[in-house]
DNA sequence: TGGGGCCGGGG
DNA sequence: GTGTACGGCCCCA
């Protein structure tokens, strides 16, 4: 029989009573499809200087039993670091490999490769067999259990591009509390499920045990039999926190497909089987423009509406309590954004799994160092390359950028030229890989004295290769891409790939600068931004000899005076001379800068407004003071009067002034980025999190304190309270004038001449007369 | 008063 | 758990 199905997961199941690759698929009606395939060995290798093959096969008989009969072992040639060794390949059963690899570790200890991909990654990356993919099917042996077709695979073929079917999407929330801080699973009851399938939203409150509701979401999630079940924080809350609940009854959640129930897997995800579990915390976890990392910030981003009454976890026990109408609201307003989300997100993550080879489950899960990496053992294996373990390493700084310090004050007419993807163009041309990199400069190699590395010339590095397939792959989708109508399917979906193969290309240098990296080099990483300096400071140098004024620089760009004559001479002399591609970014028709670097506010030709490193952009200040900032420099950018300036500053310091601010504009954000305990200072927000822990509330890494300054004495630690707990006659008003809006404000208005003592003697009310007293 | 800790953001 | 460069706050000696 013939499939023609769309595979969202690999994963290993059974067959026969022993272990198989399960292929999950779907058609374009979205039936379920189980392709077995039982043939697939699993492998390891073992570098053949560390042991004989006599002596190999001696201690597998010895070790494995009855499962040595299940292993064959092979001399195979595989390239490690681009350097042949001859390999022994021990293949077979999964359990008699995962022996063998467990037996050699302990006995020879040094050069085992790939015992430690798991199988279902293999298959996807040896048979290229890639998720969120197309393939035609042969199977035999089929039968059908629950609604899932089932048949044991013969052989299969890829089906180039077609776009995903529709899916199925159940979107899930949950309501948690607790009297006394935060919910703990072991006393506190589930409140509320809350699921939404795109027409009905489904609310489960308590109402006696809270078994009840989660079987109610079973219940849901089999007749509603979501391909994708979709939520925010499931891996890292929710999901611990139901499965933490069924325990006491010593059961699991039975949330899979044909019974399966939901369980911790790599990279800490939860999987269910036969489902796509995605958490989207992870998509904004990774993404800096979402400050806060809130469900309000991704549903703004994708232009949904947002929620009339956000309500903090904080606080849902207390609406729980006292206003459960509300709470139920914004609950249900949570699920709908989390599935409108995901449909917004779909392309990209099919994209993302499909490029990789990692399957949609846990791409997000996956860092983007963990992604890339996907992707070069992927591609590294169809150049013969053995995937090399990860290595304990010291950690060590190198330079990077090169940044030069601004001319302060009001510019007019400023080009920004900048490299076109400068890093992975430079790791291109100048071959920059792990096993490209000598100490001496003996043989075919480019030599760089200032660092004391060079780079063989005389074969291709694996990360340059990479690279180059990146780009050419990203070119040719742009250019088909010209010929599609922009509203179209396909439209969409390549523009999906190409911004995913761009993504991937800009994250090759971090890669291979990154400790954990398994193709890590510091020389390597070294060289780039060595380069990386190198060759701005040469653009530098050519830019004034041509006689263009230079404001500013920051790694990979310069800000010359707009004079497209000079500068055009200025990017075909980097093309010619560099062999580097440069290019106008962007002209600002008014730029301010101070004395400080990265951090400058600019008008664009088209009018917008560019704020960047200013405290506009930051969330460690408040939005009273950042939103102040963006008006006024916004006004001085367009040309307003000294006059109308103070005038706006004036205002600002009025409003605060008369407690006319909402206070929640007045929150400060910050994130603890360790363990309480291992603070070594007395801080605002640590204080504030010390706090919250006392009160029962779990401080875990990564989250945000908002918190306002009371009145008071002693240092700001000490009058720092956590903002659910902010009470206006209490607030410091005076901090907020003096110490947010005022240097927010003289930052931006002191490089054009007003003076600090000018801006301080509005805030305290002088030169207004009739402030004073109001 | 200045250095260290810490945080967030730029490219 | 991709990299380094940088500014600026607060705290403390």
């Amino acid at each position: 029989m013939e499939w023609v199905v769309w595979v969202y997961d690999t994963a290993i199941g059974e067959y026969k009573d022993r272990e198989a690759i399960w292929i999950w698929s779907i058609d374009s009606d979205g039936e379920y499809y189980l392709i077995i395939d039982p043939n697939f060995r699993d492998y390891f290798y073992i570098d053949s200087k560390y042991i004989g093959i006599r002596k190999l096969n001696q201690i597998l008989r010895m070790e494995l039993g009855n499962l040595y009969r299940d292993i064959e072992v092979n001399e195979v040639t595989r390239k490690l670091y681009g350097v042949e060794h001859i390999f022994y390949k021990v293949s077979g059963g999964f359990e008699a490999v995962k022996k063998a690899s467990d037996v050699l570790s302990k006995k020879v200890g040094e050069g085992i490769y790939e015992d430690d991909i798991r199988p279902s990654q293999k298959y996807i990356m040896d048979m290229n067999l890639n998720p969120c993919g197309w393939y035609r099917f042969k199977v035999s042996n089929v039968t059908t259990i629950d609604n899932v077709s089932i048949g044991v695979l013969e052989e299969f073929t890829p089906i180039e591009e077609r776009p995903h079917p529709e899916v199925r999407v159940l979107s899930v929330d949950v309501i948690l509390g607790s009297r006394y801080g935060e919910p703990d699973p072991e006393y506190d009851q589930v409140l509320g499920i809350v699921t939404y399938n795109g027409e009905n939203v489904n609310n489960y409150l308590l109402d006696g045990n809270d078994y009840n509701i989660i079987r109610l979401l079973e219940t849901d999630v089999s007749r509603v039999d979501p391909h994708v079940i979709v939520g925010f924080e499931l891996n890292q809350y929710i999901w611990p926190y139901l499965t933490e609940r069924l325990k006491k009854l010593r059961r699991g959640l039975k949330i899979g497909k044909i019974g399966g129930e939901a369980h911790q897997s790599v990279l800490g995800h939860f999987s269910v089987g036969g489902r796509v579990n995605i958490d989207l915390k992870e998509y904004v976890d990774d993404l800096p423009i979402f400050q806060r990392k809130t469900l309000e910030e991704l549903a703004g981003y994708m232009k949904m509406d947002l929620p009339e009454y956000a309500i903090d976890k904080y606080l849902y026990y207390d609406y729980w309590s006292r206003d459960r109408e509300k709470l139920i609201k914004y609950v249900e307003w949570r699920v709908k954004a989390i599935y409108n989300t995901f449909k917004g997100l779909e392309d990209h993550i099919f994209v993302l799994s499909n490029i990789t080879g990692i399957p949609p489950d846990y791409v997000f899960t996956a860092s983007s160092g963990r992604q890339a990496e996907y992707y070069i053992m992927k591609i590294g294996r169809r150049h013969g390359e053995v995937t090399p373990k990860v290595s304990l390493r010291r950690y060590r700084t190198y330079p990077g950028g090169l940044v030069l310090n601004p001319k302060p004050g009001l510019h007019d007419n400023i080009a920004v030229i900048d490299y076109k993807s400068m890093y992975p163009s430079i790791m291109i041309k100048y071959n920059i890989s792990p096993e490209t990199i000598v100490k001496s400069s003996e043989g075919n190699v480019v030599y760089f004295d200032e660092i004391g590395y060079g780079v063989r010339s005389d074969v291709r590095g694996l990360i340059p290769t990479i690279l180059e397939e990146l780009i050419r792959r990203r070119d040719e989708i742009r250019s088909r891409l010209k010929s599609l109508d922009p509203s179209s399917r396909e439209y969409k979906l390549l523009d999906a790939r190409q911004r995913v193969l761009k993504i991937l290309a800009n994250t090759m240098y971090g890669y291979m600068g990154w400790i954990g990296a398994r193709w890590y080099s510091y020389e390597g990483a070294s060289i780039v931004t060595y380069l990386g300096r190198r060759t701005i400071s040469l653009s530098i140098d050519k830019a004034k000899e041509l006689g263009l004024n230079i404001i500013y620089g920051d790694t990979d760009s310069i800000f010359v005076d707009y004079n497209i004559d000079l500068i055009n001479e200025l990017i075909e002399w980097v093309s010619d001379t560099l062999g580097l591609e440069a290019k106008i970014d962007k002209v600002f028709k008014k730029i301010l800068f101070t004395e400080a670097k990265k951090r400058y506010a600019g008008l664009t030709e088209d009018g917008s407004i560019e704020i960047v490193g200013l405290e506009y952009v930051r969330r460690d200040w408040c939005d009273y003071a950042r939103e102040a900032q963006y008006v006024i420099v916004k006004n001085l950018l367009e040309g307003a009067s000294k006059d109308k300036l103070l005038d706006l500053f004036r205002d600002f310091v009025r409003r605060l002034r008369r407690k006319e601010v909402d206070i929640r504009k007045l929150i400060i954000w910050e994130q603890i980025t360790r363990p309480l305990s291992e603070y070594k200072v007395n801080a605002p927000h640590i204080e504030v999190a010390k706090r919250l822990s006392q009160e029962g509330w779990r401080i875990k890494k990564g989250m945000f304190i908002g918190y306002i300054i009371n009145k008071g004495s002693g240092p700001l630690y000490k009058r720092a309270v956590h903002y659910t707990k902010a009470d206006p006659n209490y607030i410091d008003w005076d901090y907020y004038i003096y110490n947010q809006l005022l240097p927010a404000i003289v930052r931006i208005l002191s490089p054009v001449g007003i003076s600090e003592k000018t801006l301080e003697s509005i805030a305290r009310g002088g030169g207004v007369g009739l402030d004073m007293f109001v």
